[in-house]
DNA sequence: GCAGATATGGAACGAATGTTCCGTTTTCGT
DNA sequence: ACGAAAACGGAACATTCGTTCCATATCTGC
């Protein structure tokens, strides 16, 4: 038998996730993927294979890290209202706090890539999807508990706030202020009250 | 005296934000910029200087001939709404044509550019600004001539139809279908009436 | 028509890219 | 304790990157 692995697979792939998601796929190199996730060269040829097969794994993670979780949340909720209000109101902090802007991995990577790599366009695509899916059903579910307009079809409302939330991702680079975040947000849900 | 150019500058500037603008600044490679200019190496250089400064220069010049005139637009026209109006169906129906989805060049190198390059940040967000201003005053303009909800402040709703137009430019490389953005233009444009 | 200036094309540059290979070290099962 | 298997570190790989240089061709003003 083998030698045991020093590090933790799923740990150092979140590394990865956050590299990305902070600097993008190309201007990410494989130096500062050695650097950033603590591991040498052949480990991480031998662990995730090339620099896109291990982008597209931390496509997938983040998924199930960031995405899958709310994604439930959205479906088991028996309160529509209180979750896509505390989605956006995360989504506003995260914004305001992060200094760095990093935005969504997901918006980034589809800006980034989606001209240029369709398998990664694929994948980001279908994630997006799901999520909005999932925003679909919470809405649907507040306009069946009379707390949501229904002078849209849930499915138009969920495009709307999926619309929403990826200008968001593109506005946090900006380094907008609280106030210009407090607005967009007290706008984008009112529509659901209308 | 020396020969006289043989190429257009400007016409080639085009082609540059074009190329930008498709596939990104990391994606294009001086290669690429050689062979989609159709002017050489050598004349690129001197002409241009290198790669970085191209790509400013291109930012400009999407700026004087893509933006200015919208926001010129913005300013001048006497009936807000018809523009605004105006403003979203044209951002469809580009959205629906362009198969490569583009998107905006703005908001590509935002999402690309700004957590590694504060020089192309600093230049987009004064350009994402400036619209922003213009979109104000003709909401502004709105709201006196009676046409636009007052229950919210001319900026905080130029903030939001901004939001949405940066979401529009993202929600177009996922190649989605007509219904999805009409959804999103209906709802948006909605707010101004509540 | 000549001299000076400039655009052009192609060769060539060093640096950085992503990747592979190999010798060594370490660990596990027997 | 021993051998197989795997992880590791570092050297080395070919390729591509952005960029520069130089010889040539071409034009302008006098």
């Amino acid at each position: 038998m083998a030698r045991t692995k020093e590090f933790d697979e799923k740990a150092v792939l979140n590394k990865a996730v956050d590299l990305f998601w902070t600097k993008g796929y190309h201007a990410t190199s494989a130096r500062d993927l050695v650097e950033g996730l603590g591991i040498s060269r052949s480990s991480l040829y031998d662990t995730y294979g090339d620099k896109h097969s291990l982008f597209v794994q931390a496509l997938k993670k983040y998924r199930e890290e960031k995405i899958d979780e709310v994604i439930e949340m959205l479906h088991k909720t028996d309160d529509a209202e209180e979750y896509i209000k505390y989605l956006f109101n995360a989504i506003k902090s995260q914004a305001v706090q992060d200094t760095c802007a990093k935005g969504c991995f997901m918006v980034n990577s589809t800006v980034e890539l989606a001209p240029v790599d369709k398998e990664i366009s694929g994948i980001v695509n279908s994630i997006l999807q799901d999520f909005e899916d999932a925003l679909c059903k919470a809405v649907k579910k507040g306009q069946d508990a009379g707390v949501f307009t229904s002078r849209y079809a849930a499915r138009s409302l969920a495009r709307f706030l999926s619309n929403s939330i990826n200008g968001l991702r593109v506005t946090v680079k900006s380094n907008a202020g609280k106030k210009v975040f407090d607005d967009i947000v007290t706008i984008s849900l009112s529509v659901l009250k209308q």
